[in-house]
DNA sequence: CATGAATGAGTCTTCATTCAT
DNA sequence: GATGAATGAAGACTCATTCAT
């Protein structure tokens, strides 16, 4: 049971441990304990195994995101949640954190995948931030650069923790939360 | 003469064409119009080559970024010259910028070329938020945490105008950094 | 089924008609009619494929060399068994004989391979030079020295022939075995 | 003084310290202390600059060889001189001498550059083997044959000797010389 | 004469992909 | 479905040779 999540699973794995460009199909199926002709029966070529995993992760990391948030929170309600699970999400799953900064940025990408849009977390973000600049709470700034802006903060704060620069406890998630709220508030 | 800088400068173009992992030596040495052996009379291997493209574009940055700084301005003059040189410098020399994000972490990287400081501007970075928290403009977060804060905002926000994302210009920029500021102010 | 034995065959005809080292990968597997990739399958590298053909080379040479021997004949028929194996292994496998008589004292061998006993030939004929020389019919010298002369008188003698130097039937090798006799015996 | 003999005299160096195979131009110039077209100012090619080097080391071993040899010796006397200075010409100059014997040996070497007789002492051998089987001294067998086997005997037990299996001293060269002498005699 | 930058054919090696079993 | 032997295009790197200065 499972060889296709098995090769997707070391496939994971094999990025983390050393990095996308020297993961090899070779590699794949030796962690994952499968034959050459089973990874082809699964995944039509490395491209598309890639991609998979790519796929998968944004998914799992949409559905996270998008823990406790529903429509009736304020604003800052949502705010604070979005911003929470996406620093919980890089702390409990760096592997899926790191792997989708680092491939949403690379050339190697097909567009409709970076862009595509896993639990509707993105329109989640976008629309509080819409409507935090409606009732004024928000500053009036373009809303894909504020949008990118407090994600950004979260990718790279995470990231920074993650190779080992600094502690990152529940101080300073807090700090980072509110930091970044400071920065787009009115 | 010549013949050193054209290998370099074809392998940054490349980079940012097409992205690290595909840049083929194949490819930079028909890009630069020289021969295999002139590339190894240069760089003994490719791995010495994009470090070395690392290096000089620190560097170059490195000098970018301490433009118009002395020790003698106001935490916050200190604080505006180095963020906006940062996102000049991403508007100016994307290439440059956008591979330093790349490269800085990427699990090829020389841990010593990570963290040379190019210039002091790291140094820079450093010092300034530490005499804003002294003073009491800052607040009080861990150095590290704070300097990758308002780096982070940055190179996302930069990264996300070159993929074109949003307009960028002056208007933009001094939102950015505004936000930067009030991210880390007091 | 062969794939592997085919590249070494191919290997060791490469080396007797153009010399170690005019053999390249390329030549041997278009003799051998298999694809690049077939080749690292069985051999990780060029290095560990000459390796194989020596050893197996060596084997091969050491169980012909123990034909007709053992422990309970006279020193002298010990001595003559020896002598015309090894005469017999070089007219009849000139390729292997070449060959290990060539790479033995390359610079490129590693010790252990040079100096492995195959099929304790070499045991053999240290341990008849002892007896010889304790029941008096061998000449008291270096067991060593003694062991490379009777040896290189044949390998000498029969690389001339090899390369025809000179007519090399029964009568020759009858006078070559009385000679390496005579070389040594008290 | 004498660039052409610097790089004949690193070349021999070079084949001595690592092999003839990986004796390249870029060592041989370096360890000269010359450039690439002074190389070729003097050696058309890397073929012709390894021939020349055999060419001058036969030259000098067959002077060597032809050292207190005159044709008014008896045979036995001529026998011993001959051979005592192969011996001593290889334990006074190895690096030629194990040239010598590689080279001599590999396809790669012109056949005419292998049959010349530097100094005649090939053609002193031979007449001295004629000479003796004339007056029943020596054993009638072919005389290339017989040359062979003494020449053999030499390099075999002096090379084993350069490779540190033994002591060679006074005593095993007179050992030596004597089994030679056995090995032919009437 | 002496030099060394420039060159590219040739070498080993990797790795995604195919296909017969 | 599962397997892995066979493959060859594409990669980095070497090194003898040329030629302008």
């Amino acid at each position: 049971m499972g060889k296709r999540q098995d090769i997707m699973d070391a496939t994971l794995d094999l990025i983390h441990e050393e990095g996308l460009q020297s993961v090899t199909l070779a590699k794949v199926l030796k962690k994952a304990k499968v034959g050459w002709g089973t990874t082809f029966n699964y995944f039509e070529s490395k491209e598309v195994l890639i991609n998979e995993v790519y796929k998968e992760s944004r998914i799992h990391m949409g559905n996270y995101l998008m823990q406790n948030y529903n429509e009736h929170l304020t604003v800052y309600e949502k705010f604070k949640i979005l911003q929470t699970n996406r620093i919980n999400y890089g702390l409990e799953h760096p592997k899926e954190f790191l792997f989708i900064d680092l491939y949403s940025y690379s050339p190697l990408i097909p567009a409709s995948l970076r862009d595509f849009d896993a639990a509707g977390s993105t329109n989640a973000v976008q629309s509080m931030i819409l409507e935090g600049q409606k009732t004024g709470l928000i500053k009036s700034i373009d809303p894909h650069l504020c949008h990118q802006l407090i994600h950004g903060i979260i990718h790279s704060v995470v990231r920074g923790y993650l190779i080992n620069k600094y502690p990152f406890d529940d101080l300073q998630i807090q700090q980072t939360i509110e930091a970044s709220w400071k920065a787009i508030q009115q």
